[in-house]
RNA sequence: UCCUCAGUAGCUCAGUUGGUUAGAGCGGCGGACUGUUAAUCCGUAGGUCGUAGGUUCAAGUCCUACCUGAGGAGCCA
């Protein structure tokens, strides 16, 4: 007889038949008579339950069910006489395929830590919990190329391994096959990199931007979806040192059209979300409710799905950085001397708590914030007439903060030049990327979408090391 | 990197102003019982109290340094 997931069996199996199923036992309950196995194969959230005569089998072989060992089980489907579940299936043939010792096993039937499970992120797949998040990451990794693809984007693979030091994007993890040893040394003392397997400097990329942008002077519309890597030191709930980006880049975009590119996009995966993963969400939505019983009221955030429809429901809330700070200044916390770094005008950098602010307690939707003072953005935005801003916009959704970073593009090839020097950045590596100014230049836009961050919102995880497989933070690169 | 908090049994945690043989629940193991639902009941094993120093007659408890984790900040996606 042939397999069949747990997940077909839930939907489709029909009382009386016989299937053959093979998983992992999540518990074991029973008596002299009869055991109840709770078998989990990764398919769905739900278990199915076995149930097991202890005459035909023998305790002997029951007992070896351990919590963790994996089974495949023979039987007819049957109505659940038991309360907990609508069908349950009648054992006739069981095997225990590998064993799991009890007192080596370190998963119980019962709740774990989020940080204990951290440290066995070999066998947190094992879990409700992240099983649930797993199914629903693969789900928006399918939604994020559907998309893509129904508007005719092209997805590129831009190079993990970069010899551009000019982004700007923050600190970066060097790629070398040098002796670390024995160093290879220049006359003048310095690292001969010349020496090096690629014959100079380089890195693990921090953005795919700036081919991106190449590829979509061509190709129009294009994006990608790729690992990247900051060696920042941040120990923080939505940072991580190797995550997930997507960086559409569109050619004839203007900023507007990002915008509207941006929330379209964010809403078609919520919705995505909502529509392909129920059972997941529901039980995620369940587990977050129940962890958050102890805080207090007003700390707790939003029921899941009832979140999830809520950003889909209303269009984001648009204003350009100089009126964020117009309400900053005249905000109650602002006055009562509430905030931290008290907004004192035209200029400042925005902290999480005014993000926060205009966010959960001004607009209480997502916030577009565009046209930052150029001196707080990166070189290669497009200059406003005003000749002080720079037409940036950042995406910023409760809890989370910058959900998306993006811009429209200097274009003009003597401005981006400028900004340039103005902003130390060696223009002479840089020639490729400035060639695209030069032959048959167009007004161009994109942005980028941290996939973790998307994750942590909609799975309502806290932590983004837990919306990833094997998280890499600083001083952790286990697994 | 900075600030705050934490590290005691496999897990979650308690351990009073320093004071004798360090506790509980869950899990494991043994048994009883039951169409069970993180089953229930009885019994049982299991701890160099994060590491290294120091103070003290006496340190899980106080001090110092370090390591690890969590939350917040910065950096950002």
């Amino acid at each position: 007889m042939r397999r069949t997931k747990i997940a077909d069996i839930l939907q489709n199996g029909v009382v009386g038949e016989d299937f053959l199923v093979k998983g992992w036992v999540r518990t074991r309950r029973g008596s002299k008579q009869v055991n109840f196995i709770a078998l989990n194969d990764g398919s769905v959230i739900h278990n199915l339950q076995i149930v097991a005569d202890v005459e035909i089998f023998g305790e002997e072989l029951l007992r070896r069910a351990t919590t963790g060992a994996s089974l495949a089980v023979t039987g007819k489907l049957n109505a659940s006489q038991g309360a907990g579940q609508n069908v349950e299936m009648v054992a006739e043939k069981l095997e225990v395929i590998g064993d799991c010792d009890p007192n080596e096993y370190p998963l119980q039937p019962k709740k774990h830590s989020l940080e204990f499970l951290r440290e066995k992120a070999h066998l947190r797949f094992r879990t409700s919990t992240f099983s649930a998040v797993a199914r629903v990451r693969h789900a928006m990794i399918f939604a994020v190329h559907n998309f893509f693809t129904s508007k005719g984007f092209v997805n590129i693979h831009t190079p993990i391994i970069t010899a551009s030091d000019a982004e700007g994007a923050g600190e970066m993890f060097q790629v070398t096959t040098l002796d670390l040893d024995n160093v290879p040394k220049t006359e003048a003392g310095k690292i001969d990199f010349s020496r090096d397997f690629f014959g100079k400097a380089t890195n693990l990329t921090v953005s795919g931007q700036l081919e991106g942008e190449l590829a979509a002077m061509g190709l129009a519309d294009i994006y990608t979806f790729g690992p990247t890597f900051r060696a920042e030191n941040s120990n923080t709930t939505r940072h991580l040192a190797e995550f997930w980006m997507i960086e559409p880049e569109m050619a004839f975009y203007d900023l507007n059209d990002n915008m509207d590119l941006a929330e379209e996009f964010l809403k078609y995966l919520i919705k995505y979300a909502l529509e392909h993963c129920p059972d997941d969400l529901a039980f995620l939505s369940s587990r977050l409710m129940e962890e958050e019983q102890n805080k207090k009221a007003e700390d707790r955030s939003m029921e899941l799905l009832e979140k999830l429809r809520f950003v889909l429901e209303d269009d984001f809330v648009r204003l350009t950085y100089s009126e964020a700070i117009e309400i900053l200044k005249n905000s109650k916390p602002n006055k009562k001397g509430q905030f931290k770094y008290t907004i004192e005008g035209y200029g400042a950098d925005l902290q999480s708590e005014h993000e926060r602010f205009l966010v959960e307690k001004h607009f209480k939707k997502p916030v577009v914030l565009t046209d930052y003072p150029k001196e707080i953005k990166a070189f290669y935005m497009k200059l406003n007439e005003d000749n002080k801003t720079v037409r940036a916009m950042d995406v910023l959704f409760p809890q989370i903060g910058e959900i998306i970073g993006g811009s429209q593009r200097e274009e003009n090839h003597e401005k981006l030049l400028a900004r340039m020097a103005e902003m130390d950045i060696p223009s002479e590596e840089m020639w490729w990327y400035l060639d695209t100014r030069k032959f048959g230049a167009v007004p161009h836009s994109g942005f980028g979408l941290g996939f973790e961050r998307l994750m942590l919102f909609v799975t309502g995880m806290g932590n983004i090391r837990d919306v990833i497989a094997f998280p890499r933070t600083p001083k952790n690169a286990e697994f």
